[in-house]
DNA sequence: GTCTATATACAGATAGAC
DNA sequence: GTCTATCTGTATATAGAC
């Protein structure tokens, strides 16, 4: 995942599984399923952190700021990152790998956010009339700070402070926007 | 552009370009160098396109939803793309490529977006605190409900109707969190 | 299931003639 | 500047022994 689909040989993989390759070919057919079994796995242990996250029966401030950086640190972290230049990358040549990744990554992040946002409406809470929309736009706004940046590398890994920070600027325009009489 | 830097041999390239594979090399001295001007390239005709949006003199819906769907139409073209998709995968191992797509793409339009919302907020037409801020915000909004789902290949390409659609979104709620007296 | 050794193909890059 | 032909390395994948 560090080095990309093409970058990384299957002799490479092989020397640091510390196995030979034809072990490698034993346990995986192709290169291509490798990595799409590696997305998979990967995108599985973030789901649970993700699910992890507690974002009911709070003031809205405080839910979107606890699963919005949920998000946020997931989608910033070091094997987040790599696995979603190889997804990107790949995609066109095999389509599986993004369906594979966007079912078992950001729908369910996207829908988790959704149900929150929906629930909170119908307590008045929140003014959301299209909770869809209003779901993606929040991860819009978290993401478009640092996600961008770093995958072009124009960024260093953002520490704690500025992750809060950018959480912070995602709630308080959310908020603006969908806030009670918003 | 189409295949990516691993996939696209420089064999391929040649024979595309209808020179031999020795031409291409008395053009550009490596793989990683043609394709850094390759990005260049692009980045060049996407700006001079940008340029071309006027959004001054204008009330902010009518400017933020010209702007913004310039800066969409070009984001979600075809070369762009599959631009973004080079760039992301192969930017770890060759950071220059990063860099030079950076400055010579999203970081102009994000000057522009800024000049007009730090102006408008002189004039008092629109509320912005923190124009820089909100110009990425804007870029947010605008990105979220299209731009990974194509890259990730769960939608097909976007026709003019939803384009319309995400841009009238974005805009509606950028005013909702940043529309005078808000 | 795991290994060593290898088949087979093609990659990036260059030599040397015109 | 462009070509054909080729060097050299390494890639994915497999055969066959243990």
């Amino acid at each position: 995942m560090e080095q990309g689909f093409g970058a990384a040989s299957m002799d490479a993989i092989a020397k640091v599984a510390t196995v030979s390759k034809a072990t490698l070919y034993a346990h995986f057919e192709s290169k291509e399923q490798l990595f799409a079994d590696m997305v998979r796995a990967e995108c599985v242990k973030h789901a649970r952190l993700m699910e992890a996250a507690e974002c009911d029966e709070r003031d809205p401030r405080a839910a979107l700021t606890e699963i919005g950086a949920a998000f946020l640190g997931l989608l910033m972290s070091a094997p987040a990152l790599a696995v979603y230049r190889m997804v990107v990358s790949e995609t066109p040549r095999f389509p599986e790998l993004g369906r594979v990744f966007f079912a078992s990554g950001p729908a369910r992040v996207r829908e988790r956010i959704l149900a929150y946002l929906a629930e909170a409406g119908r307590r008045g809470l929140l003014s959301v009339p299209d909770p869809a929309v209003a779901a993606e736009q929040f991860i819009g706004l978290l993401m478009v700070p640092l996600h961008m940046h770093r995958l072009l590398g124009v960024i260093e890994e953002p520490d704690e402070a500025r992750l809060r920070v950018a959480v912070d600027r995602a709630v308080e325009t959310f908020m603006r926007a969908y806030g009670r009489g918003g």
